[in-house]
DNA sequence: CTCAATTAACTATGTCGATAGGTATTTGAG
DNA sequence: CTCAAATACCTATCGACATAGTTAATTGAG
């Protein structure tokens, strides 16, 4: 379902063939939600059989050869406030990195632990300057999702529409935050305990 | 890969039939990597094939039923060692909530927006007390499966066993409380977008 | 002009995980 | 003693997702 949504909240913005899509996808929506090119294609064609997107043939270099361009329509669009209507349904949790740090004690010395800490900060750090390009793409507009879908829509809602994409990319960085602070936590736990059995 | 290592995990605090590992789960590891019964049973068959876990029939009531109890072996023991050895392969980003607010433009009304945060803050507010929860039942050791662990261990590791628990629990309180404060501000928000447009 | 790299557009295959069953056995209430 | 509920132990099915391809057209370097 999120994929679709997110699909869907791609198209929205503009016309796009499978290919833009799938490749617009990992520069906007998809920092978001991931997709793999092998799930989009088939979704886009099912958005289509669903009646969410209109598909028109269009020709693509000088043979025969046709690309599918996707529009979104109007069910499409109910589809989209039709989603944000709907509670989510959380995924159980599946943590992988707090359910290795539990079982701490099986690693063979205190520098695995200390290594998957510090790939974990590695990681998240990553994960936050990631996000606050995002942000900064956004205030410069230089994104290009996004100045297509400002083009669509009316200057009224500007200001609201770039607010709810930074505050999402807010959250990323927030999550990132408190990621990287219990890392550091867990590198101190391990020097403690370290010390303790000296 | 993480469903068969929280399986290692449980079964090196003892013995367990298919049921007992299956209900067991829910209650302690499960609360980091969730699976339900139905990815259990086979996995334990195929940690069995792979000689990571020993099977033995064991009666079960009067006729002649029977049930399977599995233990760990020593190539399971190699196998948790291993998992703490390797660097994790991070999950690429995938979260609902965060795709919804960046779009939270498509909703009918401001009235949904909010909803979907009050949600969120109350989906994170059980999970925290879940998470205090936890490290209250390790503090008081009133946890069943902690406490097979400990008694199979040496007492001079109960320190590091029970410390690096409660900083797993610790990270999902972290979390929780990071997706608390940015829905709040995401309340405050949506507050401050409605004030601007009267 | 030709060939390698790049762009465009997908497909195949397998595993993970969610949902929803199913079938024995035991326990306990009346 | 018997029948319903609870306990124990699984299986089937399907969609989501990851990994790893394939095919065809276009562009640009030499």
């Amino acid at each position: 379902m999120s994929l679709r949504a997110a699909l869907l909240a791609l198209i929205s913005a503009g016309p796009s063939t499978g290919y833009d899509a799938a490749k617009r996808f990992g520069s906007s929506v998809g920092h978001l939600w991931h997709a793999p090119d092998s799930q989009i294609y088939p979704e886009l064609r099912r958005m289509q059989a669903d009646g969410l997107l209109d598909a028109e043939q269009v020709p693509w270099g000088k043979k025969q050869a046709t690309k599918t361009q996707y529009t979104i329509t109007d069910a499409g669009r109910r589809a989209l406030a039709e989603w944000q209507r709907t509670p989510l349904d959380y995924a159980p949790e599946r943590d992988q990195a707090h359910l290795l740090a539990a079982y701490f004690e099986w690693a063979p010395d205190d520098d695995e632990p200390r290594k998957r800490l510090t790939e974990h900060i590695a990681y998240f750090t990553e994960a936050r300057e990631s996000a606050r390009r995002q942000i900064a793409g956004i205030d410069e507009r230089n994104n290009p999702t996004l100045a297509r879908r400002l083009e669509t829509s009316a200057p009224e809602d500007h200001e609201r529409i770039i607010a709810y994409k930074r505050f999402a990319y807010a959250g990323k960085i927030a999550r990132a935050e408190a990621e990287i602070a219990w890392a550091q936590e867990g590198l101190r736990l391990l020097e403690s305990l370290t010390n303790s059995s000296i």
